[in-house]
DNA sequence: CAATAATTTGATAATGATTCTCATTATACG
DNA sequence: CGTATAATGAGAATCATTATCAAATTATTG
């Protein structure tokens, strides 16, 4: 936590800018929560500690945070962007319900590496990737058939 | 194309909707473009064909399309959500240069392979996946390295 | 074919997420 | 302090997408 500010500060200099109030209490809260995120959810949680905090502050801080390294977007299937940090959350891809919504989160390295090897083959200069299979989770999959079977 | 015609009329059928006149233009006008099309796009390219075709049928039909199996979302990134084609179009994932935006496709039966086994291992049904890596390109890296040099 | 029911269309308004604008406030630094 | 610079929050603006609804099309039936 105290890493992750520290690290936010030192970003923050490079580009010439300063470390609020406002932008720690919303990069805090952001730590402080797991899963994925968007900007209204963290706004609403953010004023839960501050409630004066605007809107477009949340969305500009969430912005640099995830330019410092500290964040990555998680989906971005439909409806707002969402975020997740990356602080003692090691790299993963996500398995996502298309009925229920529930997300799995999950990291093959045979995948990783045929995706670095892929960069390779065609000169690119790996910066990130993006996963997420969609299916239908197994409480779902039961439902479905006792549905079906009833009628 | 003519097969892909007769597919959308038995999904619209199964539905208990009606081939009509502009989702027959809509889908011709999607098949004969390659690559990536926002439905905005895809307004523009049919109203060269019937200009008085509405930017609400389009949404609909590129819709209709997609839960027919026809085509998929492409890319999602920021800005319009764009949709391919599937005809005479093998599935494929792809590599995005974050610079200039060049996007290349690619197959890798490996990968797949560890999708399907990990669908499994989560007692998920496979409906899809998308993957998309981000990187640099030779080009633009090329580019970056002059920049740098020159000054 | 005429009559009727059902679906589709396109113009327009509404929505929701995100970004922009700008006057006010906070921060850094000599 | 005092001055320069950056940040903030309220609200307006933007952009893609969806909803609404009266008019037009299409299918079905007598
Ligand atoms: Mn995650
Ligand atoms: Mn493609
Ligand atoms: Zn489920
Ligand atoms: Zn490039």
């Amino acid at each position: 936590m105290h890493d992750e500010l520290a690290r936010f500060e030192a970003y923050l200099r490079t580009r010439g800018l300063r470390m609020t109030r406002p932008r720690e209490t919303i990069l805090r809260t952001f730590l402080e929560t797991e899963g994925h995120l968007s900007a209204d959810a963290l706004l609403r949680e953010t004023r839960k500690v501050d409630p004066r905090i605007g809107q477009a502050t949340v969305f500009r801080t969430i912005h640099l945070i995830a330019e410092a390294g500290l964040a990555r977007e998680a989906c971005n299937d439909e409806g707002a962007r969402t975020y997740e940090h990356l602080a003692g959350h090691p790299h993963h891809d996500h398995l996502r319900c298309s009925q229920c919504g529930r997300i799995i989160e999950f990291c093959d390295p045979e995948i990783e590496q045929r995706q670095a090897a892929i960069f390779a083959q065609f000169g690119f200069e790996p910066q990130g990737h993006m996963m997420e299979l969609t299916g239908v989770c197994p409480e779902c999959r039961r439902a479905m058939v006792a549905r079906r079977s009833r009628q």
